[in-house]
RNA sequence: UGGGGAGUCGCCAAGCUGGUUAAGGCAGCGGAUUUUGAUUCCGCCAUACGAGGGUUCGAAUCCUUCCUCCCCAGCCA
C-alpha cells in the first residue's frame, strides 16, 4: 500500500531517497517544510507539505517544520500561527523539530566571519543601484565591485559595525566573494546580508543586520542535519551557491559531510485559480473577501470553512505527483479528490434547497409518521435517524414539471415517485403553486408490500411543520482568473458571482449540526457547518442527467 | 544572443541501465447494479512518446540537429 501524502508511483526524488538509503550514505531521511511566515498557506503548498511530510513516513526519517524569516518586514506572528494550525490541519506533526532560521542569527553571523576570514566575503560599500549597474546583464559579464579586494580585517571590522548598528539601512552589504563574471547571475557575488532597522517578529531588535535565503538557507539545512532539500523549480539556479555556501562553511570545520542535497520540482497550479501570494495578499487587503479564510479563497484556511478536507489534499497529492514538468491541474482533479474523501466520510442528510409544498391529498392532515433514514447507503453500521413524515412536505422545486421534458422521471401529473424512504406518491398536479398527490398506504419504505411498487424517481423531502430553515451558501467556485495567466489585472478576471444564498429546509436532525461537521444534502452536494451559522457547499454532486 | 530546466492521450503521470500489443488517475464515451439521475462495478479511450535524421535485428528509452515552453539581471523567498 502505499502512505498517504505521497505519490504511489515512482519518481525521480524517490529514486534519489532510495539509492542515497540503499549506498549507506544515510540511516534516515530528514526533510523540512520550510515557509516564510508573511502570508498564509494555499492549495500549493499543501503538494509541498504532502511531500516534505510524506517521505520519511514512508522510508524512516522525519521532518522539519522550519520558518524562513529573514525579512523582518513582511513577517508577522499571525502567520507562523497560521500556518501551524494549517500542517496540524492536514494531518502532520513536526515536534519537536520546530525551528526558526532567526534561531541560527549568531551561528550564521559567526559562519560569516569565518568566511571573510578565509577570504570567500567582503563587505561592499556600493549603493543598490551601483550593485545592480555592475552587476552585468544575461549576456554580459558583471564587473568587480571596487571594494572587492578589501581586506579580510577591514570588512571584519565593517561587519561588526552593521551588526552594531553603526549604519544605516542600504550603506554597506556583505557579499560572497564568488564570479562576477559567471554565466549564472546567481553566482556573482551574491548579498549575504543586508542592513535593515527594523522590528524582528521573534528577534525584535536584537539584530539590525539579517541573512539572505541563500545564505541562511542551506545553512539552516546543515545545522539541523536536514538531508535531503525539496524545493520549487525557480530555485534551480540556486543550486550551486547552496552548494558553494554549504562546502565553504564545512571547509571552515563546522559541518561534517555528507551535506545537504537539494532538489527541485514543479510547483502545484490549478487551472483558474489564484496562487500567487501577492495576489491573495491583495485580495484580502482590499477586501474583496472577508479574510483569508474566505471559503473562496484557495487557502488552506479557506478551504477548511469551504468543506475540503484534509484528506482530499492528501489524495490530491498522491494523484498528481511529482515531477520537474510544469504542471497544471485541471480543477476536476482537485474536485473529484474532494467528492471521494467526502463520499466516505459525510453522513447523509435530507435538505431542500428550493422549496415547494407538496401536499398529500388522502394523508391524514394530523398525522405524522417517523421514518427511519439510513445515514449512509453504503455503511449501514452508520445506524439510522428519524425523520418525521406528514402530510405537507417541503420537495425542491425541480422535482416537479407540468410538463416533463424529454427524460425526466419526477414528478409529473399522472407519474409516480417514491418519496425517499417514506411512501410512493401520484402527483395530480399543481394547484396554486402547491402540488398535489395521493399516497400508497402499503407503499411505505422498509415494508414488504413496498416491493411491489417500481418507480424510477426517488425525490428528497422534510416535513413542513417539523422543518428548520436556514441559510445555505452556495459558493461556485473560488476567486479565480478567466484565462489563466492573463495580462490583464486578474482582479478584473476575478468571478464575482461566486456565491449565491439560498434558503433552505432542513431535515431536524441537521439542527445540532455542530460547527465543521460537513454533511452530503442528498443530490445537492456535500455542505458544511460553518460558524458563523448555516452551510457553505463544499463541492456538487456528479450530476449525469442529460438534458 | 548567456546560464539553468522541461516537452509521453484534453489535464496529470509511470516507463526512460533499449526488447512482446506504451501503466494508472482525472476528464470523456458506452453499459450493469442502485429507494441519491450519487456511489459502486464493467467496457472503450495514444501503431503513439515535441520534430527530423542516425545507431540497432529491435528505441519513448542511445547519438545528433532542430523546434517550443518555463526560470534567472531583489540589499524577496
Amino acid at each position: 500500500m502505499n502512505k498517504p501524502g505521497f505519490p504511489p508511483a515512482s519518481n525521480f526524488i524517490r529514486q534519489v531517497v532510495e539509492s542515497d538509503l540503499a549506498s549507506g550514505k544515510y540511516s534516515e531521511i530528514v526533510t523540512r517544510f520550510p515557509p516564510e511566515p508573511n502570508g498564509y498557506l494555499h492549495f500549493g503548498h499543501a503538494k509541498s507539505i504532502c511531500l516534505n511530510f510524506g517521505l520519511p513516513q514512508q522510508y524512516g526519517g522525519r521532518c522539519h517544520l522550519r520558518f524562513d524569516d529573514t525579512n523582518p518586514s513582511k513577517e508577522e506572528q499571525e502567520y507562523v500561527d497560521a500556518i501551524k494550525e494549517a500542517v496540524h490541519w492536514l494531518g502532520f506533526e513536526w515536534q519537536p523539530h520546530e525551528y526558526f532560521a532567526s534561531d541560527n542569527f549568531e551561528k550564521l553571523y559567526q559562519f560569516a566571519r569565518a568566511l571573510i576570514e578565509r577570504g570567500h566575503a567582503y563587505v561592499d560599500s556600493q549603493s543598490a543601484d551601483e550593485m545592480r549597474a555592475s552587476r552585468g546583464t544575461l549576456t554580459e559579464p558583471g564587473r568587480n565591485s571596487p571594494f572587492r579586494e578589501r581586506s579580510a580585517k577591514d570588512s571584519l571590522g565593517l561587519f561588526a559595525e552593521m551588526r552594531d548598528g553603526k549604519h544605516p539601512d542600504g550603506s554597506h552589504v556583505l557579499r560572497a566573494k564568488i564570479d562576477m563574471r559567471s554565466p549564472n547571475i546567481n553566482l556573482r557575488d551574491p548579498v549575504m546580508y543586508r542592513i535593515r532597522h527594523v522590528h524582528h517578529h521573534r528577534t525584535g531588535t536584537r539584530w539590525c543586520i539579517y541573512p539572505t535565503y541563500d545564505w541562511a538557507h542551506g545553512l539552516s539545512d546543515c545545522i539541523e542535519g536536514v538531508t535531503h532539500s525539496l524545493c520549487t523549480l525557480e530555485f534551480e539556479d540556486h543550486r550551486p551557491l547552496y552548494d558553494w555556501f554549504n562546502q565553504r562553511v564545512a571547509e571552515a570545520g563546522f559541518f561534517q559531510l555528507p551535506l545537504s542535497k537539494q532538489i527541485e520540482f514543479a510547483r502545484l497550479n490549478l487551472t483558474y485559480v489564484v496562487l500567487s501570494k501577492r495576489k491573495l495578499i491583495q485580495l484580502v487587503e482590499e477586501k474583496h473577501v472577508s479574510g483569508w479564510n474566505d471559503p473562496r479563497m484557495p487557502t488552506l484556511a479557506g478551504a477548511r470553512r469551504r468543506g475540503y478536507t484534509p484528506g482530499g489534499f492528501r489524495l490530491l497529492a498522491d494523484r498528481i505527483g511529482v515531477s520537474k514538468a510544469h504542471q497544471v491541474i485541471e480543477f476536476s482533479v482537485l474536485e473529484d479528490c474532494m467528492r471521494e474523501d467526502l463520499n466516505e466520510i459525510a453522513p447523509r442528510r435530507m435538505a431542500v434547497l428550493d422549496p415547494i409544498k407538496l401536499v398529500i391529498d388522502n394523508y391524514p392532515a394530523d398525522q405524522v409518521e417517523q421514518m427511519q433514514l439510513p445515514n449512509h447507503p453504503q455503511k449501514p453500521d452508520w445506524g439510522r435517524r428519524d425523520a418525521p413524515f406528514a402530510r405537507e412536505l417541503w420537495i425542491e422545486r425541480e422535482d416537479f414539471q407540468e410538463t416533463p421534458e424529454k427524460g425526466y422521471f419526477r414528478l409529473f401529473p399522472g407519474n409516480e415517485v417514491r418519496l425517499r424512504f417514506g411512501y410512493v406518491v401520484k402527483c395530480l398536479g399543481m394547484d396554486n403553486g402547491v402540488v398535489h398527490c395521493t399516497y400508497h398506504p402499503d407503499s411505505r419504505s422498509g415494508t414488504p408490500s413496498s416491493d411491489k411498487y417500481k418507480v424510477k424517481g426517488n425525490i428528497h423531502w422534510v416535513s413542513a411543520r417539523h422543518s428548520a430553515a436556514a441559510e445555505v451558501r452556495l459558493y461556485d467556485r473560488l476567486f479565480r482568473e478567466a484565462e489563466p495567466g492573463a495580462a490583464r489585472d486578474f482582479l478584473q478576471d476575478l468571478n464575482p458571482a461566486s456565491m449565491a444564498v439560498a434558503r433552505a429546509q432542513l431535515e431536524p436532525s441537521l439542527g445540532q449540526a455542530k460547527p465543521g461537521e460537513s454533511f452530503q444534502f442528498e443530490r445537492h452536494g456535500y455542505f458544511i457547518a460553518d460558524p458563523a451559522g448555516g452551510f457553505n457547499r463544499t463541492v456538487t454532486l456528479r450530476d449525469v442527467w442529460k438534458k
